[in-house]
DNA sequence: ACCTGAACACCGTTCAAGT
DNA sequence: ACCTGAACACCGTTCAAGT
């Protein structure tokens, strides 16, 4: 899956085509080049924007040209996900610790579906995939560097995997719902404040005492923060 | 984002008969009655199989008609997955501790998804709606029952709930991929395996080392295993 | 007020036909 | 082998027209 294939897009030559000459391609279709499309694509239009239609058109190709490259548009968006995390684990260095390798992929993972939101989905909706398979081997590696005994691994792979996986799917959801409602962070948080401030006082209670200083949180210090819980608890379950 | 309006369940009581004066025939149109059709459809055909002509065909009526009860698809799913969340939350009795009232939430909750398989998407496309900040609120009273500083409730909360979610996630994920592959629990998981055996050796070794266990490891116990994991952290953080 | 059902603007996917 | 683009079988949603 290595994806080096440098091809340019003429969105912005806003002189129309003459009727007679039909736009181009460069060099022919490839599976890479298919792929980096979509996560342009993506990234730039979300999750809905993502078309075989649209896509082509991107390509200045049919749709059905696309399917001799790609099996369907699972496959494709899974190979998508796939290129995004590869990248993202390829670039940790590793840290001191096996806790701080820990935390370190985390962060790099929040980030990446930060700025992907929908890689977040994509993690969700394709278990057992390479992209999750990739991430699963790492944690699995760093936990048992941990000195975590074998008979416990999985379990403590799968808390750590999930609880990535979960903050990933909420903020996928988030930029997913600012992007199709036209609004930013802090516009969508300000909305969700005012929204939970109108719940019931006594059947929400606890959410409500909470309303006014959402606006102000930062998810990454929370997400980085769930991490450090998690790794406490492992420690204390098997110390030695 | 009309979802707030309180509507009341009446799952067994099948022969409560309507006391107050009921202009309305006995079988026109309701939004529960089009939120309990919906419901029995994606329990039935999947996540897929819910759409607005199979649902008013169900309902002997229109798509048209829906639309005057339901803002549109998201509220529609919305709703559904919120009535399952709410009777899976009433059903709760309470533990003896606040840990183990997060670990009976929490099972019911495993339970749940795993009957409705698109309870699980939902709540993860649904960030902040009413059917999360059920879970929410239910965690954030064990939390705060559980002798967490203030400070620390919103971060403590927010591990169960993403974990709580991301486990969701993938569950539905597999439910949904079992669904339309049509093959059961352990078709998929011997499939899962025997793909994973065939990973690279050295680039997989922790993932392919777990390959053959995979088809046997009970997912129910795995997931109590990772909240007892986070129940230790935050012990273990803010011990008294 | 509530419901009908045709119509609109899409979608993923297929496939005979081309090169 | 690879690509084209029309065609198929769907969607969610709207809306004039009915009761």
């Amino acid at each position: 899956m290595n994806i080096g294939t440098t091809f340019h897009l003429c969105q912005d030559a806003v002189m129309a085509p003459k009727k007679t000459s039909t736009p181009r391609r460069e060099d022919s279709l490839t599976r890479d080049r298919i792929i980096e499309a979509a996560i342009e694509l993506l990234d730039s239009t979300g999750e809905g924007g993502l078309t075989f239609r649209s896509l082509s058109e991107r390509l200045a190709t049919g749709p059905g040209a696309l399917y001799w490259h790609v099996a369907n548009k699972d496959d494709l968006v899974n190979a998508a996900c796939d290129a995004i995390v590869a990248r993202t684990l390829a670039d940790g260095a590793g840290g001191a610790t096996p806790g701080d390798s820990i935390r370190e992929l985390a962060l790099a993972l929040f980030d990446a579906i930060d700025r992907h939101p929908w890689v977040g989905s994509a993690l969700a909706a394709a278990h057992g995939q390479l992209p999750m398979v990739r991430i699963l081997e790492r944690i699995g590696r760093q936990v048992r560097a941990l000195g975590v005994p074998e008979e416990a691994q999985w379990a403590t792979v799968s808390v750590l995997l999930n609880y990535i996986l979960g903050v990933g799917g909420q903020n996928a959801a988030n930029g997913q719902f600012a992007r199709t409602h036209g609004i930013d962070r802090d516009a969508f948080l300000a909305a969700l404040s005012s929204r939970w401030l109108a719940l019931d006082p006594e059947e929400f209670a606890f959410t409500r005492s909470f309303a006014d200083r959402l606006p102000a949180h930062d998810d990454r210090a929370d997400f980085l923060a769930g991490i450090d819980v998690i790794l406490d608890g492992i420690a204390s379950a098997h110390a030695r």
